[in-house]
DNA sequence: GTGAAAGCGCTAACAA
DNA sequence: TTGTTAGCGCTTTCAC
């Protein structure tokens, strides 16, 4: 494994010349450079992340933090942030946190001040205030996605207004008995994006003029099995069955579909239903859902961490602190008017 | 940040002592130790990993190499990666690997090479001749799981007794007439999971003395959708209809089921289906299956680099180089007795 | 634009 | 058992 004497010798220079022509910090001219470069490669010379980062204090990675990988939202956003972060020779080191316990504690204990990372990304993770103390302290470029982690700079989109956007487009179809299925109310308050899906149906609803009654509120956790249950709740009923169902996400949304199906209802003649999303499986169900994009919101908090890491005048007001994130209605096949 | 120094000064001792009391390497008196661990905590310290790095060689790290993470396989196998080296003081850093490319390469020719992973997991990558030469290279522990790695140490399971059980399973229960769906043959024998499968399949219809004619073989490529397609045509045909498939995976033995039902077929009166995995969404299909397990497969490689990386006199023998991965029929609803 | 030299914070001989 | 002493391989002042 050459190292860097080895290259200066190689090019005739100096370890240090060699450190400003790889890295681009300092000046050096072309020739220079040139003969650096060269020897580098003919010795296949790689840069010891470790010594580098010890005498600079910039190690080139990222702390990606999660609740799961092994579902689709999360390991799409790991996705698009490990793309972005390799593009710019970052590497990502991946910590999932589980429920409480030792191992949870030592992620904030140990594992992220140990001088591994130079940020931090925390994808939807419900925080208690002292975790989020801890991770203040490691004074490290810190942004969170998606989750409700105050006083951190939260990439998220507008949740109400994405569930708005679903009621209205079924509005506008033509539905005036709509349900909605997702997000439960149990906890205390805990997740706010169940709370504010909810709510932007229910302002949507109340905007066209319309009473929801409680009975259309069905809870249902993010998965398919309890979109499942909601669903035939709602659909099984013998009278004032909805002929639309607002899913909040499209696991829930596939669910409610499976149900129909199962109850011998045809999708979207009996009932129309959206999802949130734009989940893998959405266009095979061909579901009508709002897509957000997670693994372009991996993407963008890998931008905004860069331009705290380094700060150049030129993004210095490229890139606002916070932005709306995008989202778009993808209408498809499993909404339509109402039957006459 | 407290640093060693300022522990040493703090329990009265040298730097030397406070690494050798914290790290277990060396003997320190049980007194030393108490007061190096009480001043390390009053003080928060935590040791940094690069400049441990830098002096031992020895990063505490290791890297998973894997072609998606957005996939149900892969990422379970991820978790069960990290969760495995988290319990062992160690962090995962991850890397995609994706088409060709610069991007590509550059895993191989940069990331890799930076010092910064004691051992490399290869997850199920179908790598040229040459990147294998790069991973050797490295001189690291490696370990592949669940893919073709030539001259590499691979966990993976019996992939022909996979397919035969689940097809033994069929004919115990009368089927005569079962198709297979999965493992496209156009490529160079690139993957052989696709090809070892189809083969257990065939063994098993051969034992049992039942010529399969070429027709009851279809591609399908680990996709709902390709598996939608290849049943489409399997059970969309006049005569000569299976009365069973075997799904080379849950995703296309899910997408089987969704056709067969598009087809107004019942599962499994008019149709059998099984799957290989136990995908997160089969137990919601009601899919029987063969498990294996990922999280499993993930931890357990992190056993064997842990065994290479400490060699203790101890599990010397304890874990033999190549384990048999288990896996298991899970019988559930959608395989039963053909129809009379 | 380039080199010399100091030092990042730790570990591992080697002594004592 | 503990302390002293060299580095590990880079980056970064500070001169020139």
């Amino acid at each position: 494994m050459a190292s860097i004497t080895d290259v200066a010798a190689l090019a005739g220079v100096s370890a240090a010349t060699v450190s400003r022509a790889l890295s681009g910090n300092g000046h050096v001219s072309a020739a220079t450079r040139g003969k650096v470069v060269e020897a580098a490669e003919t010795l296949g010379y790689v840069a010891s992340s470790s010594a580098s980062s010890l005498a600079s204090g910039r190690t080139r990675n990222v702390g990606v933090v999660v609740p799961f990988v092994d579902r689709w939202y999360f390991s799409a956003v790991i996705e698009g942030a490990q793309r972005a972060l390799m593009e710019r020779g970052y590497d990502l080191t991946l910590y999932t946190l589980r429920e409480d316990g030792a191992a949870r504690a030592s992620v904030f204990e140990q594992f992220l001040l140990r001088k591994r990372v130079d940020a931090v990304i925390a994808v939807s993770l419900e925080l208690t205030e002292a975790e989020v103390q801890r991770l203040h302290a490691l004074h490290k470029p810190l942004v969170g996605i998606g989750g409700p982690l105050t006083g951190v700079r939260t990439l998220t989109i507008d949740n109400p207004a994405v569930a708005r956007l679903c009621t209205e487009h079924l509005l506008a179809l033509g539905h005036t008995r709509i349900a909605f299925a997702g997000g439960s109310l149990d906890e205390d308050g805990a997740f706010d994006l169940n709370l504010s899906r909810r709510q932007g149906f229910a302002q949507a609803m109340h905007g066209a003029g319309i009473d929801v009654p409680d009975e259309d509120y069905r809870s249902a956790e993010y998965s398919i099995d309890t979109g499942y249950v909601a669903a035939k709740q709602l659909l099984g009923r013998p009278h004032g069955r909805p002929t639309a169902i607002v899913a909040g996400s499209d696991e829930v949304a596939i669910g409610c579909i499976l149900a129909a199906k199962d109850l011998g209802m045809s999708v979207p003649r009996d009932v129309s239903i959206t999802g949130i999303d734009d989940h893998e499986l959405a266009a095979f169900f061909d579901l009508t859902t709002v897509a957000q994009f997670p693994q372009r919101q991996g993407a963008l908090a890998v931008e905004l961490l860069m331009d705290d890491l380094h700060p150049d005048a030129a993004d210095a007001d490229a890139a606002p602190r916070s932005t709306a994130l995008p989202f778009e209605l993808v209408v498809r096949g499993s909404t339509a008017r109402p039957a006459p």
